[in-house]
RNA sequence: GGCUCCUUAGCUCAACUGAAUAGAGCAUCUGACUACGGAUCAGAAGGUUACAGGUUUGAAUCCUGUAGGAGUCACCA
């Protein structure tokens, strides 16, 4: 039992004995004392007074001496206020770090057979043009939202829904049909996410200028844009693929191969992957059998031009279009159709998606659709929504060409690193191989940690040149931190030092460790933002820090005392296992040198 | 305009279910230094938590309103 626990409990006794009162012990959160004070544990007593009917320094005085008689781990107390200040047995610490130190999964909890099954869905991308900025956000949460679901002892299924079909696939078609020659991502040297992206820009060029002409001639926006002879014939391409068409279909799986292999590799990269991805082109039809049955039971509405309805009003939303006049499927009903197809793969408990904030009135509906269609989870299913990633120059815009692509900022932010790394020489007796890894260790790192620390419900301001920083709350900070215990760990070994948990009192800055030590992250709270990343990163920071506070200030390889000394190995150590397991959770590495 | 979210130090971000004097890093300033990995270390300065009310023993946090920003309100996905 930790001792939180143990004194939460003990806490319960003491008012229970004292004042006759019953409060539950797991009600009574013992936070840590803040540095200001003497003591490692802080007892608000205030939600005390109305049993004990005293002032608050009385009852706290109170309540401390009952902990000092009963409880074996308090050594002593102060009051300030309504503060009980509670002094741990120094000795008490020593228990807990071994305890930590020999769980190997601590703060993991395991997935049982009556774990529930959480399905995950991120990432999404079309298939007309390469990934940016924005879905790095989206994979990088998605993926360690993932892992921490994991740690939390949930089966968790990624999933990844690929919009393979429409309009925007079409137009990227008809460009390289038109002005492709027939070339291809080998011949082009190439990704082919980036070929198809950049026959996507070709066709909105060429459709601007035919625009542009259309309008001299006198036409307004709305003639042109129907008028356009390119948009006509991309219309007529995508209603040749709806009809199954064999010579569209074959350049359109020719395409996305192309793309698929291209998003592969950027996946790989960032280090993210997927259980289960499904395609919208065999989800999109599966909606409407869900929408129709839902008519029957008068969930949903027909109105007279044939077009199906739900009224959400009731609900304090508005009425959603489910079907077209034409029969045909509209983005909700594509929803619809691709959780039909999961439930019936998987025994779903939970659904979240990982989707940008802008599509939260989409997730609403979508909730109380599912809800009314009768699965399950549709009720209380998470829409884990993001906010922007704007660069120090501004916003993202594609018209201006600022998107920032996914794949050139990755090789950036290596360079970046190598860079950094070669002029603080901290490559210099690596082989070139060896270098390279720590290079992308490091600005992977610096990436990642840069995006994942910062609450996702935020839009945020992404720094590159700040993220690649050795010092501050960065993760090549972090990784130059687990590097350094590795290195120790290296010495005191060839030097035949034991790590363990000697028989000694430990001082407040190793005490400290401990207790964050203690917190470790791994099994968080059930729903919203506390299952956040960002919690996991801020954590990892937090003790990193109090490591080096406590790295700066003691000798560990001159310490003369061999207990003491094995003592400070020994914790280094565990400090070391939390980094990792920790950055773990974010999906980042750490190297054993850099 | 309706609805949702955001606003914390010059900048980038913290603050778990309300708790003590709102914390870090970067940048700035002052000082130290031949190294267990010195781009380090010690210190200073920097805040009416957008604003105004309210609830509470206690509010950055909860409620109401105002201002500013973002998003959304398509037979696009």
């Amino acid at each position: 039992m930790s001792i939180d626990n143990i004194l939460s409990q003990a806490t319960a006794e003491a008012v229970k004995a004292l004042y006759g009162v019953d409060f539950e012990a797991s009600k009574i959160v013992p936070q840590t004392t803040k540095k200001e004070f003497e003591g490692n544990l802080t007892i608000v007593v205030f939600p005390f007074l109305k049993a004990s009917k005293k002032a608050p320094e009385a009852t706290a005085q109170e309540i401390g001496e009952y902990l000092v008689a009963h409880c074996e781990a308090v050594r002593s107390f102060n009051v300030i206020k309504g503060f009980l200040n509670i002094v741990i047995e120094p000795k008490f610490w020593n228990g807990v770090l071994s305890h930590i130190a020999s769980t190997p999964d601590y703060g993991f909890k395991a997935e049982t057979p009556d774990s529930e099954l959480v399905m995950i869905e991120y990432s999404s991308p079309n298939t007309n043009k390469p990934l940016h900025l924005g879905h790095v956000r989206n994979n990088l949460l998605g993926y360690s939202l993932s892992l921490i679901m994991k740690a939390n002892g949930y089966k968790v299924v990624k999933t990844n829904i690929v919009n393979d079909r429409g309009i925007h696939i079409c137009k990227s078609m008809l460009a390289w049909e038109k002005w492709g020659n027939g070339i291809t991502p080998e011949k082009a040297g190439k990704k082919g996410d980036h070929l198809i992206g950049d026959f996507y820009v070709m066709f909105d060029k060429h459709y601007k200028a035919e625009l542009a002409a259309l309008k001299a001639q006198g036409m307004s926006d709305e003639e042109a844009e129907k008028a356009s002879p390119l948009m006509q014939e991309a219309r007529a391409m995508l209603k040749k693929w709806e009809a199954g068409d064999e010579s569209v279909r074959r350049v359109w799986r020719m395409m996305n191969e192309w793309v698929y292999a291209g998003f592969d590799e950027t996946y790989k990269r960032l280090g993210v992957d997927f259980d289960k991805i499904y395609y919208e082109s065999n989800t999109y039809l599966e909606g409407k059998e869900k929408v129709l049955e839902g008519l029957e039971k008068g969930i949903m509405y027909r109105r007279d031009d044939g077009s199906v309805w739900a009224d959400l009003t009731g609900d304090g939303l508005d009425h959603k279009l489910l079907l077209r006049s034409d029969g045909t499927s509209v983005y909700m009903t594509q929803d619809i159709g691709t959780a039909k197809l999961r439930y019936q793969d998987y025994p779903i408990d939970k659904m979240i998606y990982v989707v940008g904030n802008e599509q939260n009135y989409h997730f609403q509906v979508l909730s109380l659709l599912l809800d009314k269609l009768g699965f399950k989870w549709g009720k209380d299913l998470v829409h884990f929504s993001y906010g922007m990633v704007e660069l120090p120059e501004g916003k993202m815009k594609s018209r201006e060409g600022t998107v920032v692509d996914a794949d050139d900022l990755m090789d950036e932010m290596i360079a970046t690193a190598r860079q950094t790394s070669t002029e603080l020489g901290k490559l210099d007796d690596c082989s070139e191989a060896e270098a390279a890894e720590i290079a992308r260790i490091i600005g992977l790192g610096a990436l990642k940690y840069f995006i994942l620390k910062v609450d996702p419900r935020k839009n945020m301001t992404f720094n590159p040149k700040e993220s690649i920083d050795f010092n501050g709350n960065t993760g090549p900070f972090i990784q130059y931190t687990y590097a350094r215990i590795q290195s120790l760990l290296r010495k005191t070994a060839d030097a035949g030092l034991k790590a363990e948990i000697a028989d000694v009192e430990p001082n407040d800055k190793e005490i400290a460790l401990i207790q964050r030590l203690a917190d470790f992250p791994g099994v968080v709270a059930e729903a919203g933002r506390s299952y956040s990343p960002a919690q996991i990163a801020n954590y990892v920071y937090d003790l990193v820090k109090e490591y080096n506070q406590f790295y700066h200030d003691y000798s560990i390889m001159k310490e003369e005392n061999a207990d003491v000394r094995a003592f400070r190995i020994k914790l280094s150590e565990v400090v070391g296992t939390a980094i990792r397991r920790a950055t773990g959770l974010l999906g980042i590495e750490v190297p054993n040198r850099m």
